[in-house]
Order: structure tokens, then C-alpha cells, then sequence
DNA sequence: CATGAATGAGTATTCATTCAT
DNA sequence: TATGAATGAATACTCATTCAT
């Protein structure tokens, strides 16, 4: 019955996608300590002992939610805008853009920012995000569209604030955003 | 021979304090239910005992960080400079000058921030750094020194970036902090 | 395959049911205060923790065995015989045979009572069990067949006397009992 | 200086005369287990150090309650009382008539009576009260004054007796306690 | 001697994890 | 697979005892 294999691995790879999404915002939320597996389980809909059917434990949980926690944050989509063949203030409107917008509208992508950030405070995540914003940084300044100063802690500022506004969302249903131009002008020389 | 009634008062205000300054820290950093109490006691350098003497839970402990976090973070101080009678960019300057240099310099004051700040996402702090600062921008913007917008989000976005290089501190020796004055342009009118 | 809901429903009532039994005799024997959730949860059979599933504390647990300690006391029973449209001394007959016997056969009941009593006496029980006796010894003494005297007092030496062979039997394994007649006597008229 | 000697073993015994006085009542209303140190210094009016200067632990302190507690519940007077060459049912009487007016008039004699009587049934005090009774009660039976039956079991049922108001009073200020002559009834045939 | 703050072993309670159904 | 009752190690809290003053 190879039907019915393959459907049982479908619900498999739906109930485990069904933990990893409602996790990430729990956790987010809540933290890794202050997170109980009884109030989780509870709060996805599931019986506690589901959780342990696809994760081996907490910690596992919490590693893997991490381990996506950037892709989440689009980590992916940052890359690839970065090594597009175009002025560097126009892919810091775009990245503005996108930020604002999915904070706004997606709840997993502002749990993502927050949980990958936070570890990144605590050092124990890599600063890919960090990075290719630094470079995207240093070929606007080299263009002249972006401000003058230490690329490195002008990312580190920019990021700041996009987590900013990402706990903000955390807590408040709808938290007063600021503008995708706000946001890009924190890099972007002003062209008053 | 008993001990002098004073000398015990001395002595418990003392503990008490060391408790109190030592936990601040500790919670901001963990979270509540990150903190074991027989870690923060090691921290602390006295017996678990000993907490309980100065305070009936964990709970309670935290509370009271929690009440006075506002006083650490220098409430009192912000609302006697919103009433001086000087020009409100004299007072954002000397508010960033503060700010930046207890962040850099001040452990507690860090803390305070933090938890502070943590709570009032939570919607669990009054308001009341963000309303002092919200009258000074209006007096500002009326004086034409300030930049114009939402007095209420600017003063949110303000806070905010004290926010988030308070979090750094707390997790890196010497964070990366911007500068007092480029603090204070967050607010102020550019003058070039 | 999920637990059917009843069967849950059923393990939880047995559980549930097994901890207030083996605890009403535990605490009659220990007091609150002598007795250890360690060694009762040994005592019971089952782990420390399973007893906080059903109840949110060691003192809880205590209220229930004394809230319903009266029943297992029999105070329906008592209650139920006083209404019978039968001679006073043929209820007090009646009810010294059944508390001598239950004294002798039933350790739940002794533990019952001694639990019953001890909290009469610190004055937080209700006094249903003399009031209801009180009512008898009035009828009684109607009759003739009770000895003449404060009946309010008469109750309570009563059952004080079963309360002393109550405390006898919870530590003797064989305890010398008065005989079902003798306690009896103790209100009714000699008839020499 | 010989004299400030004596007059520092003279306080050394007053204070250890109010700890044992104190706690006399103290543990007879609250058990081993439910006396706190802490509560029972307070009841004292001394601070907890103090009661470790005059006992190792706060078991030598119950111990040496208890070795006093039948000095306290009259044992010598009773066993004085036995040995008197006169008929039992006067030995009874007076014997009755003390216990009634101690329980009545003195706490301590109460709380004696309790811890004493609270020990013998857990079997752990010897058992002189009630070989002593026991003795009287044989007398008369011989004389013919007292109740035929088993004398060990007349004799627990006496002080049994005694013990139940002695709980009470315990509890209650003034507990409606029976007269000395209806104790001595327990054990005197009915002059009628 | 007397004090009461401090200690830490002991006890209560929680919660991640297991397992019979 | 999914469930949730049960487990017991980890954690919070208490209280007999010590000791510097």
C-alpha cells in the first residue's frame, strides 16, 4: 500500500511543520526557560507527548527552530539581493521594503528576526545577516549614496532597529511601525 | 550581649541591597525563568537561605527589581531635566550625553534599562519615559529644533535605540555604542 | 490511538481515589506537619509528583481528607438514624454498635474520626455530629431512657469516648475496645 | 566574685525554666513536627539562639518535656495516693477531684497530661498512671466499691477520660469540662 | 549570656520526558 | 501515530542550627 505511506509521511510532515511554526512565535515570545512544554503543547493543539514523537527534546526543538530561524528572517532572499548587478541604495529600499512589510504581515518572520537576533546577541549564531549587509554598505558608500562611518556599525545599527520593531510586534498586535523610508534613510545619505 | 537594634537594621539594609543590586543584573540577563535562585545565590555570594529571608519567592524578588527598574534607569533624573527651563535640544543633548555614558559605564543602569524596557513591551511598565520624552520633542519641534512627525513614535524610535544598545551591553564586555551625539540626531533638526 | 476519553476519566477517579485514601490514614497517624509528601508518596505507592497532578499542594490534599472526613466519619448515617420514628435508646443502641464496629473493623473510619475530632477541637469542623447526637439525648431523656443532665455535654463526652478509641486504634494494631453496650451506656438509664 | 556567680546560675536556671514552661504548652498543642523553632522563641519571648544555649536540639528540648511531663501530670502525688492506707473508692475520689481542679485551673497540667498521654499512645512512656490506677482499681474491686471488669481496661478508659478533657481544654479556653464526681462514677459502683 | 542574620540540609513543588493504551 | 497519566530529576522554599557581634 504505497498509498498509504506516502500519505502517513504527509501527515508526518504536517504535524512536525505544524509544531516547528507555532513554536517559533512561542518561543519567541517566551524564551527558551520560560517556555514549558505542557503550556507549548497546549498552545499548538497537540498532546504533550506528540512533541517527542518528531523532536527528541526541548533542546531539540529550540536548535532546530534556530537552525531555520534565518531562513525564516530571509536570509536567503538578503544574499541574493545582494549580489544583483544594481546600485546599492536601490537594494537598501528593497531590503527596507521587505523588512517593514513582513513585519508587518508575518507574524513567523517577526518571531524569526527576534529569535535569531537575540542569539546573535548572546554570540552564539553567525553574522551572515551582519555581513552582507556590510558589504551591500561599503558599495554604497564607495557610490555615495550611503552615509559615512564604520559599515560595521552602521549594519550592527540597522539591524537594531529592524529587531526593534521586531519585539515591539512581538507584544503589541499592531505596534506603531516606522516608515520603509524611515528605515532606509537610517543608511542613505540624505538628497535634500 | 545582644546586637544594637541599629547595627541589625544596618546589616539587613546592607544584604538586602546586595541582593537587590546583584539580582538586577543577573534577571536582566537570564530572565526570570532562566534564573535558578541556587545559581543567583552563588552569583550573589550568600546561602539560597538568604533570599528567603529578605524576600518571600522568586517572584517577589523579581518584582521588586521590576519596581524599581525605573529609578535605575534614571526616571527621576529625566523628569527633572524635561523641566528645566532650556531650549529642548539642550536637552536631548544632555539626556544622550547621559544615556550613552551610563551605558558604557554603568552595569546596574544597563539592567535597568532592559528590564524596564522588557516590561513595557510587555505592557506591564507606565509609560512614563516615553511621555517626558514625547513633551520635550513637542517643546522642540515648537522651537523648530526638532524634526517634525509623530511626537509619540519618535519618541518610541528614541528609546528604542537606548533599548537596543542596552541589550548589547548586557551580553558584550564593550559593545560597539554609537556616539551621544549621534543619539541625539535620532531627534534633532540636521543643522548643516 | 488516543486514550478514550472516559477510560482517562476513570484513571483519574481511581488515582485520585487511591491518594485520599491512603493519605486520610497517613495524616490521621502523622499530623500535617509530621508527615512527609516523600514518605506518603512511598506510603501510597506512586511517584512524588503524580500527587500534584491531582492536587495543588500538600495542604489541599489535607483540606479535602478533612472536608470529607465527617463522611467517612458516617455523619449521613448518624444523621439518617436520628430521623428513624424509632426510641431514643434504640438509635443509641444502634449507633454505638456501629461506631464500635467500624472502630474495629475499618481503619479509614478511625482515621476519619481522629481527623474529624482533632480538627472539632482546634474549632474548624462544624459541630453537625453533637448536634445531631444532642438531638437524640433530648429525645431520650423524653422518653426516660437517657440519663438525666446537659445534653450538649452528654454529646460531647460521647464522642469523646469514641474519639479516644479512635486515637487508641490508629496506633495499636489491636486496641482493647469497650464493647458496643458499654458505650451505650454511657447515656442511657440503667435498668437494673 | 561569688556572688555574681550564683546570681548568673540563678538567671541561667530562670530562663531555662521559661523555655521548658513555654514550650511545655507550646508542643502539646502543636506537635514535634509543627513547632517551629522560629514561632516557638517568639511564644517565648527570647530570641532562637537562646534556646540552643540551654538545649542541643530542639529534640533534647522535647525529650526533656517529655521526661517531666508526668512530674508535671502528678504522677508522684498519685503514686503517694496508692500507698495511702485508706479505702480505694476515697483514693478514688481524691484522685478525681485533683485531676479535675488541675485540668481545670492549671495549663500546665493540661499540656502534661496531653504530651504525656499523646507518647504512652504512640508507645513510647512507660505506662505508671495506669499500673498505679490499675492497682487502686483492684483494691476496690475487692472492697466492692469499684465497677467489676477488666482493671487494665477500666483503668486506660479512666485516663482515657482525662486525657479527652485535657485535649479539649488544649483548645478551648474554657472547656465545659464534668465533675470530679462524675469521674470518679466511672470507676464506683452506684450507691443507689 | 543573648541576639538574630546567615547557613545549608531537608522538604515541597515543578516540569521535561516516558510509556501503556 | 497520538494521547495524557505517571515519573523523578531539577528546582524552589523552609527551618533547625550556628556564630559573629
Amino acid at each position: 500500500m504505497p498509498k498509504s505511506q506516502e500519505r502517513c509521511q504527509e501527515i508526518r510532515e504536517e504535524t512536525r511543520n505544524l509544531i516547528v511554526k507555532k513554536s517559533v512565535l512561542y518561543f519567541a515570545r517566551n524564551g527558551f526557560a520560560g517556555t514549558r512544554i505542557s503550556d507549548l503543547s497546549k498552545h499548538i493543539g497537540i498532546a504533550q507527548g506528540t512533541i517527542y514523537i518528531y523532536f527528541k527534546s526541548k533542546e531539540e526543538l529550540y536548535d532546530e527552530i534556530f537552525a531555520i530561524s534565518d531562513k525564516i528572517a530571509g536570509n536567503d532572499k538578503l544574499t541574493m539581493l545582494a549580489k544583483l548587478p544594481v546600485p546599492a541604495d536601490q537594494k537598501i529600499k528593497k531590503m527596507s521594503d521587505y523588512l517593514i512589510r513582513s513585519l508587518k504581515e508575518d507574524e513567523m518572520f517577526v518571531a524569526g528576526i527576534a529569535l535569531y537576533t537575540q542569539r546573535l546577541l548572546e554570540g552564539e549564531a553567525d553574522q551572515s545577516f551582519y555581513k552582507t549587509t556590510e558589504k551591500i554598505i561599503k558599495q554604497g558608500q564607495k557610490e555615495g549614496t550611503v552615509v559615512a562611518g564604520n559599515a560595521r556599525k552602521l549594519s550592527e545599527f540597522y539591524w537594531g532597529i529592524v529587531y526593534l520593531y521586531a519585539v515591539k510586534s512581538l507584544y503589541t498586535a499592531d505596534a506603531a511601525m516606522i516608515s520603509s523610508a524611515d528605515l532606509a534613510r537610517v543608511l542613505l545619505e540624505d538628497r535634500k
